[in-house]
DNA sequence: TATTGATCATGC
DNA sequence: GCATGATCAATA
C-alpha cells in the first residue's frame, strides 16, 4: 500500500520515466502495458502462472481506467473458463471466487483523448467483496456455469448477468478451446472468459470514494 | 453512446 | 494453446 500512495498522483510517463520503460503513443498494441507497468512500479511477480500477483499475502491486482469523474470505462477480466468442468465446481473453489476475493485496484486515467504518458494514476484501493456483493457473483455464476455445465455455451452472450458476464477471451473470432456438452463429447468453441460489468466496479468505487451519484446493480 | 464481441502483446 | 495483462471498435 506504500508503494501504491506512493504513485498516486503521478503520470504515467514520468513513472514509466524513471524506471526505464518507454510509453507508447496510444494502447491499440499494448493493451496491458498499463497493467504491466503497474506490476513492475509495485513489485508484482509478473508471470503467467494462475497465482495472486502478490502471491504470498493472496492480493490481485488491477487497474482500473477510469474517466476524469472517476467513472469506469471497461469492464474488467477476471479469468478464462474451464468450460468442461466449470459446471461441476462449487461457487468457493471457483476461479471467480479465488481471484477476487483480494483485489488491488489501481484507478488510471483512461480517456483516450489523453496522451498515456500524461495520464494520472488515482488513489488504490485494497477490496474485497462484500456479503451483499458475493451474493450478487455468486448468483450471475452459478447462472452462466450452470449454462455452461449443460453445454449450452453458444447461447451465452455479454447480455446475461447483472454484475458479472461472459465474453469472447481469444486472440481472435477463428480461435477454438475444447468444450463439452451434455453428452460428454467434446466439440470446438471459442475461448470465453468473465468479466466484471463497469457498473459493478464503478459501485467499488463509490462505495469507497465521493463520486457522483450512482446507481448500483 | 453504452455495450458486446473482437482483438493485441507476451511468456511458457 | 492457455495463462497473464487488457482496450479497441462495430453495432445495438
Amino acid at each position: 500500500m506504500s508503494r501504491a500512495r506512493a504513485v498516486s498522483g503521478q503520470r504515467l510517463g514520468d513513472l514509466g520515466a524513471a524506471h526505464g520503460v518507454s510509453v507508447p503513443p496510444d494502447l491499440r498494441r499494448a493493451k496491458g502495458w498499463v497493467g504491466n507497468l503497474m506490476e513492475r512500479l509495485l513489485g508484482a511477480t509478473a508471470t503467467s502462472r494462475s497465482v495472486p500477483d502478490f502471491e504470498k499475502i493472496g492480493v490481485e491486482l488491477k487497474t482500473l481506467p477510469v474517466s476524469s469523474r472517476g467513472v469506469p470505462l471497461e469492464s474488467t477480466f477476471v479469468c478464462t473458463i474451464p468450460l468442461g468442468e466449470v459446471g461441476d465446481v462449487e461457487w468457493e473453489e471457483s476461479r471467480v471466487f479465488r481471484k477476487i476475493r483480494r483485489v488491488l485496484w489501481m484507478p488510471v486515467q483512461g480517456e483516450r483523448q489523453i496522451p498515456v504518458g500524461e495520464r494520472m494514476v488515482g488513489a488504490p484501493l485494497l477490496w474485497s467483496p462484500s456479503d451483499a456483493q458475493c451474493a450478487q457473483l455468486r448468483f450471475d455464476w452459478e447462472e452462466l456455469a450452470g449454462v455452461i455445465g449443460r453445454g449450452d455455451v453458444e447461447s451465452i452472450t455479454g447480455h446475461l448477468g447483472v454484475v458479472l458476464q461472459v465474453r469472447p477471451k481469444a486472440a481472435n473470432a477463428a480461435s477454438r478451446r475444447r468444450g463439452v456438452d451434455q453428452d460428454g463429447a467434446n466439440f470446438a468453441t471459442l475461448p470465453r472468459g468473465f468479466y466484471l460489468r463497469s457498473s459493478f466496479t464503478r459501485g467499488i468505487l463509490a462505495d469507497n470514494f465521493s463520486l457522483p451519484e450512482v446507481r448500483r446493480p
